[in-house]
RNA sequence: GGCGUCUUGGCCGAGUGGCUAGGCAGAGGUCUGCAAAACCUUCUACAGCGGUUCGAAUCCGCUAGACGCCUCCA
C-alpha cells in the first residue's frame, strides 16, 4: 500500500529551519542515516530517547509504504576524548581502565545496546555498520580530501583545513555559525600545536605508543577522526546524496557540520537533503550525560531501583511517556511525569482491550471515524507530531467507552476501520505493546488461579459473606493482584 | 563572551492571529454490599513590559529567567 501518495508529510529541516514537504530523491524509497551510540558504556535513557524518536520516524515511513534503508552506526573506535594532540580513543581508554581488550568493551556495550532497544520494542535498522569495519573507506576519503587540497598532514596526523574549505564552501551552514565568530570565540585548548587553526578537526590521528587501537595508514599507525566514520558509512550505503540524516541535537555542531564539510570536500555537493535533530531528555532540567552522572539507565526504570523513581515502569510506559512529547522539544524526566503517563497508557490499553468486545450496531453515532482517521495521519504528517496523535487516540478511547456504556453505537464497517487504525498507530507507528497480551501468553496458570479465587469471591458475595469476599480481595491486593469489579463480572490486573 | 532554543493552567505537554489540545491530579456524578477500579461531566492558561492589528497567548521589540551548543556527548 503506497499510502505516501495520499499523505503529504512535512518534516522540519534543521538545514533550513523550516518545515518542508518531504519528497524523497527516488520516489518510494528513503535513505536515512542516524548517528548511533559510542559503545563505551551502557546507554542511558537520554540516548534511548533519540533513537526512539527515529524508530518512530522509521515506523511511520514504513507504514506509509516507503521502502526505507535505515542505517544506524555503532561507533566502536576513533572517537576522540578531545581534539588535542594527546587525544585518546574513548574505547581504548575504557579498555585500559578495565584491563580488557577494546573489542571486549565494544562487544559488551553493543550487546547491552541491542538488548535495551529490544526491550523498548525497537525495529532493527536495515544496516548497522561499525566504524572499525570501515577503516579502509575512511582512509580513502582522507586521500580524496588531501587530493583536493582541503586537508594537511602534520606529524602523521591529518587535519581538515576548515579555513581553506570555507573560502569555496560555507562552513557552519547547519548550525548557523560563521567561521569569523568561531575564530573569535573558540575556547583555548591545550595541545593543539599540530593544527594550523583551532577550528580544524582531525581526519586521522597518529597513535601514541601506548595507544592500543591502531590501524596502518599512509600517514601513520593511528585511528580515524570521529566525524569521518559517518561520512564514510553514509556515503557507502546511501550514496553521495541521500534523503535524511538524523541524530541528537547535541551532534549538530560540530559533528554534523564536519560531516557536511567532509562530504562536500569529497563530492562537491551537499550530502543530505533533510537534517533532523531530536531534542534532549533532561533530568532535573539538565541534559542527561554519561560524563556528569546526571542520567538514568533503562534498567533502573524497569526495576525501579533508583532513588529518583517511586516504582518500576515498563518499557511501553516509558515509550508512551516519550511519545507524549514532540521529538524536537526538550522533555524533562521525573517520576511524577512518567506516573501520569502510566495512567494514561493504561487507559489507552484498557480501551483497546474493550474494543474487541464491543457489540456492533446498524450505524455509528457520535463519532466520525473517517475524519478521525485522517486526523491521526494529519498529526503524523505535521513533522511527526506524536502528542497530537495521542490526543486523537484518546478521542477514540472516549468513543469506545461510550459504546461500551451504550451511549453510542458503532457500525461493523466503522468498527473495522477503528480497530485497524488503532492497531496501526498504537502498535505499528508508536511501537507500544499491549501488556495484557504478555499476560495472556505467559501466565495461564496464574490467570486460571485468580479466576478460581474470583469465582469463590463471587459466591461469597452472593451469600453476603463479605468478610470472606473482602479477605480474598485484600489479600490478593497484597500480593499485587488487583481485582476490578465491572458490570460484566470481575477482572484483574497485576503490577 | 559568541550562536541558538525555550518560558502555556496544580503537574506533564501540544498548538494556533479570532474557533475544545490531550494526559495526570482536583471537583461533581454513575456504578458498587462497602471500597477500589472503570466510565461520564467539569474548573484553573498562555513569563513581564511595550508595539503592529478590528482582534495576539500566537507577529515584532525590549526585559527577566531557564536550557543547549561553542570540548566528548543521543
Amino acid at each position: 500500500m503506497q499510502l505516501y501518495k495520499n499523505q503529504e508529510l512535512k518534516i522540519y529541516n534543521s538545514l533550513t529551519s523550516k518545515k518542508e514537504v518531504f519528497k524523497p530523491i527516488n520516489e518510494g524509497y528513503i535513505g536515512m542515516y542516524v548517528c548511533g551510540p559510542t559503545v563505551y558504556s551502557n546507554v542511558h535513557l537520554g540516548n534511548v530517547r533519540t533513537f526512539m524518536s527515529f524508530d518512530m520516524v522509521f515506523r511511520y515511513f514504513k507504514h506509509l509504504g516507503y521502502k526505507v534503508r535505515y542505517v544506524r552506526n555503532i561507533t566502536d573506535a576513533g572517537h576522540l576524548e578531545n581534539d588535542a594532540d594527546e587525544g585518546e580513543d574513548r574505547i581504548a581508554k575504557k579498555a585500559r581502565i578495565e584491563q580488557i581488550e577494546p573489542m571486549e568493551v565494544v562487544q559488551m556495550y553493543t550487546v547491552d545496546f541491542h538488548n535495551t532497544l529490544n526491550k523498548f520494542n525497537f525495529l532493527p535498522p536495515s544496516i548497522e555498520p561499525t566504524a572499525t569495519g570501515h577503516i579502509i573507506e575512511q582512509i580513502e576519503i582522507i586521500k580524496e580530501i588531501l587530493d583536493k587540497g582541503l586537508a594537511y598532514e602534520v606529524n602523521g596526523s591529518v587535519y581538515f583545513d576548515v579555513h581553506k574549505f570555507n573560502k569555496t564552501h560555507n562552513y557552519g551552514k547547519l548550525s548557523g555559525r560563521n567561521l569569523e565568530d568561531l575564530i573569535h570565540n573558540t575556547r583555548t585548548l591545550d595541545g593543539q600545536s599540530d593544527k594550523k587553526n583551532p577550528q580544524d578537526f582531525a581526519l586521522w590521528k597518529k597513535a601514541e605508543p601506548q595507544h592500543i587501537m591502531r590501524w596502518p595508514s599512509p600517514w601513520s599507525d593511528g585511528f580515524p577522526g570521529w566525524h569521518l566514520e559517518c561520512t564514510a558509512m553514509s556515503t557507502k550505503y546511501l550514496g553521495e546524496q541521500f534523503d535524511i540524516h538524523g541524530g541528537g541535537m547535541d551532534l549538530k555542531f560540530p559533528h554534523h557540520e564536519c560531516e557536511i564539510a567532509q562530504a562536500e570536500a569529497c563530492n562537491n555537493q551537499s550530502p543530505v537533503n533533510v537534517w533532523m535533530h531530536a531534542n534532549m531528555l533532561t533530568l532535573n532540567s539538565q541534559k542527561m550525560a554519561k560524563s556528569t552522572g546526571n542520567n538514568i539507565l533503562p534498567n533502573e526504570i524497569f526495576t525501579g531501583k533508583n532513588d529518583k523513581l517511586s516504582k518500576p515502569f515498563s518499557p511501553s510506559v516509558t515509550r508512551f511517556f516519550m511519545m507524549q512529547a514532540h521529538y524536537r522539544s526538550i522533555l524533562d524526566f521525573s517520576s511524577v511525569a512518567i506516573e501520569a503517563s502510566e495512567r494514561g497508557f493504561n487507559k489507552l490499553m484498557d480501551a483497546i482491550n474493550t474494543l474487541s468486545k464491543l457489540e456492533v450496531s446498524k450505524n455509528t453515532t457520535n463519532f466520525n471515524i473517517s475524519s478521525w482517521k485522517q486526523s491521526c495521519y494529519d498529526a503524523m504528517n505535521d513533522d511527526f507530531n506524536t502528542p497530537i496523535l495521542i490526543a486523537e487516540l484518546f478521542s477514540a478511547v472516549k468513543f469506545i467507552n461510550q459504546v461500551k456504556d451504550e451511549k453510542a453505537t458503532i457500525s461493523q464497517e466503522d468498527f473495522d476501520i477503528l480497530t485497524s487504525t488503532l492497531n496501526v498507530f498504537v502498535f505499528d507507528v508508536l511501537g507500544l505493546q499491549n501488556v495484557s497480551d504478555n499476560d495472556a501468553s505467559g501466565s495461564n496458570k496464574l490467570s486460571d488461579t485468580v479466576e478460581l479465587l474470583i469465582n469463590m469471591r463471587a459466591e461469597a458475595r452472593a451469600n453476603k459473606d463479605f468478610a470472606l469476599s473482602d479477605k480474598i480481595r485484600d489479600e490478593l491486593a497484597d500480593i499485587g493482584i488487583q481485582l476490578k469489579d465491572g458490570k460484566d463480572g470481575t477482572t484483574f490486573t497485576t503490577n
